[in-house]
DNA sequence: GAACACCATCGAAGCCCTTCGACACCGACG
DNA sequence: CGTCGGTGTCGAAGGGCTTCGATGGTGTTC
């Protein structure tokens, strides 16, 4: 099967190549006669415009490039949803995802970009001092990060609003009636990967808190039992009158609650556990967590969005609510009014529930 | 930063464009004196060749396709080190990977080949009667699959050995003195789906049983905890005296030692497991799994490669042991000798051992 | 019926690169 | 000194497509 050109698909259909042309890239001028015609004969011939030619001729490819560092602490099950998101998006809009994988340095983004072969870069995992901002900053393509990259840097961001999540969760644990609350953070290594989320997100709770007159225990967490067993050691320590715990961690959620359930604790009666985390994650543990949902697919699918959108601008996704088995009242309802009342001093706060 | 053209490039080196051209391509007739006079330059200007004129003009991308279709089911932590293996071997010839993700049908496949956007495709969970196949078969860009075909299809593939790693599991377990073995296998739906590979290590677990002389019994599990103690009960009302297990399916490792401690069966003392997944799975629970090494990330690689030579032969993937705590000699061993004795008069085998 | 406006289509230029054959130069050889 | 072979560089063609300005044909208006 030779490869078939515009050239003859125009003399197959008695027109000429600019009408075929034209008729592919949707220009109105075209008669519906013709129209058809033409698209008869390309679909006959079966052809295919050559992305090549197109892309030189053009300066667009209809590519866009995800660029994912890939650590070894990546975690799969969380950054796959944002892939699906912009991989999903970007078939919508007739693009194609090329996948860039280079941690830490942008010589693979610049190559891409520079090399003409994508209009736009998705970027992932953001640092403070992402290089590849940097690198981006002097290209003409168009960039769109996933996670809000901590400078002032000009680019448009799609991201989770960790700190408004942070201070929603601390709300709901109040309303509920708990006044000990703890914090359970991601592992140390987020935190000096400077990826920003992770601080937000103690921000919010232990603002919150303070705010509401309550103490702030907090404790990062690594991924294994013995990591999540000391933190859960350490925060029972602080706070021996604990009664919730949100946690943000989502490799961990499962080993927390084999931990709990070593430490003899029943959740949600002994312990309330919320989760940030993704929907699904929450979904797959036993008892099904109550969490604070963050919408990868759509974040990523948001990104794309904002790559297409003629004036791109940042917005932070609200957390959404998703009531599960992990949370309740606490068992000794000593403090709560106190609790409630100073709580309804302030100006009424509260996560949308999900429908 | 306007962009810079070969001739710019040329110019300013004092040659001709077809000169930088040789240089970039590596034509050996160019003089070390000049090559380094155009290297200069491409340097100093920052150049980037332009990737369609490129691809224009000789038919080359340097780009390869990596398909791998997302189902809801798809497990992001068995398939990502695939995907690893794959970008990065495609990085060290300088290739860059487009990601696609349509499940089932090849349209998209079909665009991106047909385009000319990209060289070659790795097609990840071929099915045997994959439409995809089909559809490049008719094309002419290379085409390697990362798993087995089942039908005689003339595509170059890798996969991984899993009849031999059936068999060789039960060898292993039966040196250890077990006799009474089960196979908790893949999803009901894997088997649904065709993949193939569930199947082969289903056969490959019952034919080495039966050679030995010892029963078979096998049972699919789903991946949540009631299909996991359904699946277990099954297996022990069948096999009362089971000692050993070998577990095919990543999904449920956890759940799978969950739901032993939860029916009292202590690892290995009262049942040995050994898991056929990859290493990384097996060493992430407690405790750690035996297991038969499903390497994936040089399969990635190794898909690549076949795309990269000049005369792609497919081949398998021998098993690899890779011990852990979880197996280990039976309690009661009043039959051990007699299985021994059975398996002496067979041929030597069992798997190769990880250094 | 002539002048005009408008609409659909066409021709040709040019995007940037690779590659083939031509060519200029040099040293060697008879 | 004329010829030959080899080496290193160049010129030009052309790959398939998009897009601008030109063109021809139709319908409308006075």
């Amino acid at each position: 099967m030779p490869d078939v050109t515009i050239a003859e698909v125009a003399s197959h259909a008695g027109v000429s190549p600019s009408t075929v042309s034209y008729v592919l890239n949707g220009n109105p001028k075209i008669s519906d006669h013709t129209r058809e015609r033409v698209r008869a004969s390309i679909k006959a011939l079966n052809y295919r415009p050559h992305a090549g030619a197109r892309a030189l001729r053009s300066g667009r490819t209809d590519v866009v490039a995800l660029a994912i560092p890939m650590y070894e602490w990546t975690n799969e099950r969380v950054v796959m949803p944002f892939v699906y998101g912009v991989v999903e998006a970007a078939r919508r809009h007739g693009w194609n995802v090329m996948l860039l994988t280079d941690a830490e340095h942008g010589a693979e983004i610049d190559q891409v970009v520079r090399s003409k072969m994508v209009d736009g870069v998705v970027l992932m995992e953001v640092r403070e001092d992402d290089e590849r901002v940097a690198a981006l900053s002097g290209l003409e393509a168009r960039a769109v990060t996933l996670g809000m990259p901590l400078q002032g840097s000009s680019m448009p961001y799609v991201d989770f609003d960790f700190e408004a999540c942070g201070r929603a969760s601390v709300d709901y644990l109040v309303e509920l009636g708990h006044t000990q609350i703890g914090l359970l953070a991601a592992p140390s290594g987020v935190f000096n990967r400077k990826l920003g989320y992770a601080q937000r997100l103690w921000q919010g709770v232990s603002e919150r808190l303070r705010e509401l007159g309550l103490d702030f225990h907090g404790c990062p967490m690594e991924p294994t039992m013995d990591g999540v067993l000391d933190a859960l050691d350490g925060l029972y320590k602080k706070v021996p009158g604990l009664t919730a715990v949100v946690v943000h961690n989502e490799g961990s959620l499962d080993t927390l609650l084999q931990a709990l359930k070593q430490r003899d604790k029943d959740v949600p009666s002994d312990l309330s556990v919320l989760a940030v985390c993704q929907r699904d994650l929450a979904l797959r543990v036993s008892p099904v967590l109550t969490c604070m949902d963050v919408p990868a697919v759509e974040m990523g699918r948001g990104a794309v969005e904002l790559l297409h959108a003629r004036e791109p601008t940042s917005y932070l996704v609200a957390p959404v609510l998703v009531p599960g088995a992990s949370t309740g009242p606490p068992r000794s309802r000593g403090r709560v009014r106190e609790a409630l009342t100073t709580r309804r001093a302030d100006k009424p706060v509260g996560p949308v529930r999900a429908t």
